[in-house]
DNA sequence: ATTTGAAAGTGTAAAAATGACACACAGACT
DNA sequence: AGTCTGTGTGTCATTTTTACACTTTCAAAT
């Protein structure tokens, strides 16, 4: 005998995502602006991030919300962890807002924070939903955001430098073509703090992961970069069987 | 106004908890056992785990559970991740067995899954609540747990291989005096490989968290090992400042 | 007393990786 | 023609990695 189960809220789970992109000098954050709120000083961004329904997991929870809130489709997510202080929901601006969207605005809430890199060029986010607005945003501008977003947006950085150390990163950041110069770029975002040019470049170019395609950039007022993309096979070939030495 | 929450248990989330023991031969994970089951080839093991209450963090749930379980306590957990496949409870044993311990066996539960590693020989566990017994079991004998423990066990061991890479591991697994044969076999059972005995000596040693107690071993029918301790200032500290150069 | 079994402990040489460092080049613009 | 700006390149000294084999010390058995 099946108890029906009707696809419903779930009260007390919640997504949150952030979305990494890369502008070609800077690491950014995709934040929903929730518009006019009840305190003055709270910040009016957010992460994009809702609660699930009982009869999604967790990922594809995560990728529905995205796309609610910021018509984002066909991203790859990974997850972060959860973040469940009892306390999590303790500015009054958020309470006063989530008493707007939620039915149970007063429920526990744990929410399971997820993170993705994507192209900013093929992501041009737009609003919806209670997302007043969708927008990038520097990610070390950053210094308040609604609930506990601060820390997960924090969580997340680290996360990221951490991967960074294990993994080859760029493919999902990164326009098809792209110089090496945007590359060096993104590793010293990513790791905030400076990379020795020819030495990463060295380091780079042997792990064997880059096709020159023997374009040059044009139009710029300098000697012009050449142009490389990824080579995919080798690139997830790395991802899939881990690499010891990423000493950065 | 506040709303006064009641302290309740929260229907929809749970922890549980992967204990990694090392009896210097290998790696065990403490399990509790559920007795009686209601499908014959179902696994009476089970992760420790229960759903959490309203008014902890997940962090705390996780210490109340353990310790409920198992009697453990003072143990350092470190977060996985959360589970919530919908279907993650869809055997018929597990079913029947939650029938018999949660007051809405029906309902969506996502877990936040926890690990640690701990001394063996200071944990003893003991059976209590509804676990009918709690013992320790070699992670590779395990092919079957309740739920989904199994995967989440999985994840904690590639969890595990990860963060040997990153930090130095094993202040909490072995005794306060060690031999390094046993520090060796204990990373060569985290990593699921063999590792070259002079090169794995040598850079250890090199990383200077080790203090030569000369004293050595006795009893034993061959040449006495000598012992070490950490030194746990040295230790903390490369956990903290990061370890880039960790190639296992 | 001697032998045996079993794990402990130790060094080197070749190859690879790292880190530090400076200058010529190509194009755009004036 | 000259200036500005970011691109692209090589070497050397040092450190790290890898592969590899034999002697030592004790307990137990003979």
């Amino acid at each position: 005998m099946e108890k029906k189960i009707v696809s419903e809220l779930n009260p007390n789970v919640s997504v949150d995502c952030v979305i990494f992109g890369f502008d070609l000098e800077k690491l950014n954050v995709l934040v929903i602006d929730r518009g006019e709120i009840a305190v003055e000083s709270s910040s009016r961004l957010a992460l994009p991030g809702n609660l699930i329904y009982n009869n999604e997991n967790l990922d594809q929870a995560a990728y529905r919300v995205l796309e609610e809130l910021t018509g984002l489709t066909n991203i790859y997510l990974e997850q972060i962890g959860a973040f469940g202080d009892p306390n999590r929901i303790c500015k009054e601006a958020d309470k006063v807002w989530l008493q707007s969207i939620r039915a149970e605005p007063e429920a526990r809430v744990i929410t399971v924070a997820y993170f993705s890199l994507v192209k900013m060029e093929d992501y041009m986010p737009h609003a919806s939903s209670f997302a007043k607005n969708a927008e990038w945003v520097p990610a070390n501008d950053i210094t308040d955001l609604a609930f506990d977003h601060f820390d997960i947006l924090q969580g997340a950085k680290f996360n990221l430098k951490q991967k960074i150390k294990i993994q080859p990163i760029g493919f999902n950041l990164l326009p098809e073509k792209f110089t090496l110069s945007q590359l060096h770029k993104l590793y010293e975002s990513i790791l905030d703090k400076p990379l020795d040019k020819r030495n990463f470049r060295r380091k780079i170019q042997k792990l064997d992961i880059l096709t020159n395609l023997n374009e040059k950039q044009a139009g710029v007022p300098h000697k012009p970069s050449e142009l490389y993309k990824f080579n995919e096979a080798k690139y997830q070939d790395i991802i899939q069987n881990g690499y010891n030495n990423f000493g950065f």
